[in-house]
RNA sequence: GGGCGGUUCGCAUAGCGGCAAUUGCAAUGGGCUGUAAACCCAUCGUCCUUCGGACUACGGGGGUUCGAGUCCCUCACCGCCCA
């Protein structure tokens, strides 16, 4: 199901064809997020047209809302929001983080210099965790939901993903020593836990590493999860400013070469180049979607954000030499309008042309390994 | 001619004796990494390198008061109503 077609011979990048019920993903691959079933402003066509093989979905978004059973009803995930290539599914793991210790905290899975690592408000309001699973309070409407590592499986088999994860929990840049190592060693026992629960033979699944910032658990973790039967790996959890570079030195000698790997939640485009180097396979992201939505392009001179009083009138798109559509046919200034109008073609516009570059870099990315150029 | 109501930092607003002065928009800068995000944060009278300080300010002029966008008088302009 992991085909390797090549190895790059300057550093430990990989050529890969992974292949799933809805179709082949060739590696190293960026998935765009597409938390509720769609990615915001944009149809599967759209998605497709761009170039992207796969997407993926979030478990705790679509349990929340419209449900699993209502999607199962209609037919799982693809059916459902007419999307026919493979979905991977989040498993609500990071929703663990995002509701609980990223709550109001102002603080992402990456750490910054300035993070305080006191005060933490570890629980955050929305999250309660033991070592059976985690309750939610879901932010939509304050009603409270339980998620093990057996009812994350289930609702992912009824979304019908073609890749699931299994559930962990995420951890914040900001946990100490202590709480990190008590969290992985949960995740490991959840791992066994989602081998053991998964039915459904028709969907891979992949186990995810934990162990934060610090080198002995990672390690650990990676030596845990990558001996256990998955059909992919994770790798989750925080990671310090500038020194992903050294996690994923630490945790893949660990994971199984002949199995892909994921770097969960990773986007930046220095970040996935180096993690691509380091031997990652799969990468997903919200930020150039984000980024698009706050009116932020993407382009080979940097990020340019088009609301700037400097684009009212300029006849240029965004990017030179880009064939995206809104390069093609829109001008920065009509861009300027849309986003100080807060029109919503505005966002689609611009969702079009970041992942239309995601999908570029990518490719460019796939073609360097295969000749062997550096990366 | 008479009667009300108004004139506040680009625009719009708040303010009813202690104010460099509310809020929204705009402007400018920053942020966004398994989506609580078409969002969030900061600045937004001038000057000084910062904590902070100095100066100039609520249509004009005068007055009351320790102290005035805030009260009084007067002038100008804008609105509505009555002649």
């Amino acid at each position: 199901m992991f085909k390797i077609l090549k190895k790059h011979s300057k550093s430990k990048a990989r050529l890969g064809l992974l292949k799933t019920r809805h179709g082949v993903i060739h590696t190293p691959f960026f998935f765009p997020v597409a938390t509720k079933a769609t990615v915001k402003s944009l149809t599967p066509e759209d998605i497709k047209n761009i170039g992207f093989e796969a997407i993926l979905a979030n478990t705790y978004h679509l349990y929340l809302q419209p449900g699993h059973q209502i999607v199962k009803k209609m037919g799982g995930l693809h059916k459902f929001m007419n999307w026919s290539g493979p979905i991977i599914t989040d498993s609500g793991g990071f929703q663990v983080f995002s509701l609980g210790a990223g709550f109001g905290n102002n603080v992402g899975k990456i750490s910054k210099d300035e993070d305080i690592k006191e005060n933490i408000n570890r629980t955050g309001k929305l999250v309660k965790i033991d070592d059976d699973g985690v309750t939610f309070t879901s932010h939509l409407d304050g009603s409270k939901h339980r998620f093990t590592p057996e009812s994350s499986i289930k609702i992912q088999e009824d979304l019908g993903a073609d890749i699931i994860f299994n559930f962990d929990e995420c951890t914040s840049p900001l946990d100490d020593y202590d709480y990190t190592k008590k969290s992985m060693e949960r995740t490991h026992q959840w791992a066994k836990r989602c081998l053991k629960a998964k039915k459904k033979n028709s969907q891979l699944l992949f186990g995810i590493v934990q162990g934060g910032l610090f080198e002995d658990l990672r390690k650990e973790s990676a030596q845990f999860i990558g001996d256990l039967p998955f059909d992919g790996f994770g790798i989750g959890g925080s990671f310090g400013k500038g020194e992903m570079k050294k996690a994923l030195d630490w945790v893949i000698p660990y994971l199984p070469e002949n199995k892909p790997r994921h770097l969960l939640g990773i986007g930046y485009l220095d970040d996935i180049k180096q993690a691509v180097k380091k031997g990652i396979d799969l990468f997903d992201c919200v930020y150039p979607t984000r980024l698009a939505r706050h009116g932020t392009f993407l382009t080979n001179q940097g990020e340019i954000s088009i609301a700037k009083g400097i684009y009212k009138i300029d006849k240029k798109p965004v990017m030179k030499n880009c064939s995206c559509y809104t390069c093609q046919n829109y001008s920065r200034s009509y861009l300027n309008h849309l986003f100080k109008a807060k029109e919503m073609l505005g966002s689609r516009l611009a969702t079009i042309h970041n992942l239309w570059f995601m999908a570029r870099f990518m490719e460019k990315i796939r073609k360097d390994i295969k000749n062997d150029r550096n990366i």
